[in-house]
RNA sequence: CGGGGCGUGGCUCAGUUUGGUUAGAGCGCAGCGUUCGGGACGCUGAGGUCGGCCGUUCAAAUCGGCUCGCCCCGACCA
């Protein structure tokens, strides 16, 4: 491609919309320009690398098995109401009636619409197992739009789904797709890390993320220098470092005037906020829920509502307390006979707390568990804060930032069940299927790759996205010798399948340098004055390394490189 | 939804506090000339209903009200 014929408008300023470096450099280097807030058009430049990270991602789930299909954007609400999520999904879905008052959504996933093709078309046993899967837009109204196409509310998805004829199979598939998005990351040329992650509202019991490891990421991870294990913050176990032995001292009751959050009562007594245990009181669909925690723990939700099976899950609001003759800031486990209980696991091993005593200014001191009060059971109810050990290792958890790129669920039978979905096994059995389903975020992919690949000049994309593998950058515009060699290595280069960008642009050096090291092309072949001694430069984008050689070895050498590099990053294609 | 900020040529911004000529700068864009190994220089030129509506005023980018959009923090969320 000539770049005087192709649109790359580069920016040589930042907009001031754009705060981290991903969306800057796409902005700056022509690649996307925002429509709307987290709506933004993909400029031809960003059209092309969209398309060589989808053709990795194709090639690999073609790969593993998986066929590919396409469905639409726009969704009927039937499919969604009978699978619940009508309801369950809120504004997050984009909803739309047609010219009759039908209702409809744009598309926010499609476990809905894969169910209903393979409920009507696979009947038996012998047809699976079958992963199928597509490149398509999905829509998430999101709350907050933002750092560019990260978390945008229009996106490209690649999403696949599996249908086994039980647990078994759905682990084989699973493993096969855990596997091709290994593939597919490593090929993109990006350090990553598969975390334990909490389902949420696709639903499921295992699920791990692909975590880009970025510092603007958007989730925290816990991982284990020793072993393996590595999860979402929203569900990383650890266990506490420090458990005293103390003798158990008899409860009692002391006035603490005043002093009702957890950092006044110990700064009060004079003790870490360790030793304080705190009683969280929520509303849910089952009533009330008292929830015990350390003092110096945080409440994690996700955890409760996991373990205890609950969909609604709300801190009691302060102005309802009194409904229930509880006293903010003075809460505690005793004399709470219509509320159930529950303690995180880290209150089991906590001897002689204070709790709220359930009356104005006033806590109990030396508090122990099946002594002064009982809880119905234990669970992990917190987030793990630096400092706590792995439960494997008992090493401490480190802690980093990532990028979700991707997500992969063994989801069971919840969509084939409410959704009828069935299949006849070998007895003439009807079953649900059992699927999985996996989603790859394609256009955040390419934000994290920039987000971990490039410097104070620009992009630096990997052989294997780049939109171009090559430029040409003929130094001298009056130079018909340097004109006539540029259109000779970009003609022979082309014919040998490479990508090539022809800076054949009437500006000076300067700028065609810029624009090469903004846009990212990983490989530049430079043509200055040397050569009328038959001399061409060629420059490696990451490295910065510059060679000089001959100008008839420039065609076979830069194959090479490419090749070369391709192989490292696990793709034999090129 | 709560808090904060912003909206002036394609981009970055000044001007708004204290209303008053034809609304400015840099970058970018067009033409000509000189340049040509890291975003060159000179000259000439095009380009703005100051987000929108209503109001106050002799007079509004500037003051008031409403509204739309965008960004940041938070709550929330695959």
């Amino acid at each position: 491609m000539k770049y005087s014929e192709m649109l790359i408008p580069t920016l040589k300023e930042v907009p001031s919309e754009a705060e981290v470096v991903s969306h800057q450099l796409m902005l700056r280097a022509g690649i996307i320009r925002k429509v709307a807030a987290g709506v933004y058009t993909f400029l031809p430049l960003g059209s092309r690398i969209l398309k060589k990270i989808e053709a990795i991602i194709r090639e690999e789930m073609n790969r593993s098995g998986a066929q590919e299909l396409l469905m639409p954007a726009l969704q009927p609400a039937e499919l969604w109401q009978e699978s619940g999520r009508w309801g369950e999904y809120g504004p997050e879905m984009i909803r739309l009636k047609d010219r009759n008052g039908r209702d409809f959504c744009l598309g926010p996933t499609h476990e809905e619409l894969i169910t209903e093709i393979v409920r009507n078309e696979i009947r038996s046993y012998k047809q699976l197992p079958i992963t199928l899967y597509q490149i398509q837009p999905k829509f998430r109204d999101e709350i907050r739009p933002r750092f560019g196409v990260m978390r945008a509310r229009e996106f490209i998805m690649k999403d696949a789904y599996s249908f086994d004829l039980d647990e078994e199979g759905l682990k084989v598939s699973y493993q096969k797709m855990f596997d091709a998005y290994s593939r597919i990351l490593k090929r993109c040329g990006l350090e990553f890390r598969a975390v334990e992650a909490s389902s949420g509202l696709i639903g499921g019991k295992k699920s791990q993320e692909f975590m880009v490891i970025a510092e603007s990421g958007e989730d925290i991870i816990f991982y284990c220098p020793k072993c393996n294990y590595a999860a979402n913050i929203e569900l990383a176990q650890g266990e506490n470092k420090v458990i005293l032995e103390e003798n158990i001292l008899p409860m009692k009751k002391i006035a603490t005037p005043g002093k009702s959050s957890v950092e006044e009562v110990a700064n009060f007594l004079n003790v870490s906020p360790g030793k304080l245990v705190k009683t969280l009181i929520y509303q849910t669909e089952k009533g009330l829920l008292g929830v015990l925690i350390p003092g110096d723990r945080a409440a994690n939700e996700t955890k409760i509502a996991l373990s205890l099976d609950l969909k609604e899950l709300h801190l009691l609001k302060e102005e309802d307390f009194t409904k229930y003759n509880l006293i903010p800031g003075f809460v505690g486990p005793i004399g709470l006979n219509d509320i159930k209980l529950v303690a995180d696991k880290n209150v089991k091993k906590m001897r002689n707390f204070v709790v709220g005593a359930n009356e104005k200014d006033a806590h109990f001191i030396n508090t122990n568990i099946d002594i002064d009060f009982k809880v119905e059971s234990f669970d992990d109810f917190t987030f793990v804060k630096l400092g706590d050990l792995c439960t494997n290792c008992k090493v401490e958890l480190k802690e980093m930032r990532g990028i979700e790129v991707g997500h992969v669920f063994q989801l069971g039978k919840k969509y084939s069940e409410a959704m009828k979905a069935y299949f006849s096994d070998q007895k003439g059995e009807l079953k649900p299927f059992v699927m999985g389903c996996y989603g790859i975020g394609v256009t955040r992919l390419m934000a994290a790759i920039i987000e971990q690949s490039h410097d104070q000049y620009g992009i630096i994309w990997p052989f294997s996205v780049a939109p171009f593998q090559i430029v040409i950058l003929p130094l001298l515009t009056d130079s018909l010798e340097q004109k006539k060699r540029s259109e000779k290595f970009y003609h022979e280069l082309e014919r040998l399948g490479l990508e090539i960008l022809y800076d054949d642009r009437e500006v000076t050096p300067g700028v065609k340098f810029a624009d090469a090291d903004l846009i990212g092309i990983p490989l530049q072949i430079i043509i200055g004055k040397k050569l009328n001694q038959g001399r061409v430069e060629i420059k490696l984008r990451k490295t910065n390394e510059k060679f000089e050689i001959s100008a008839d070895d420039v065609v076979k050498k830069c194959r090479e490189i490419v090749q070369k590099e391709l192989e490292k990053l696990g793709d034999k294609s090129g």
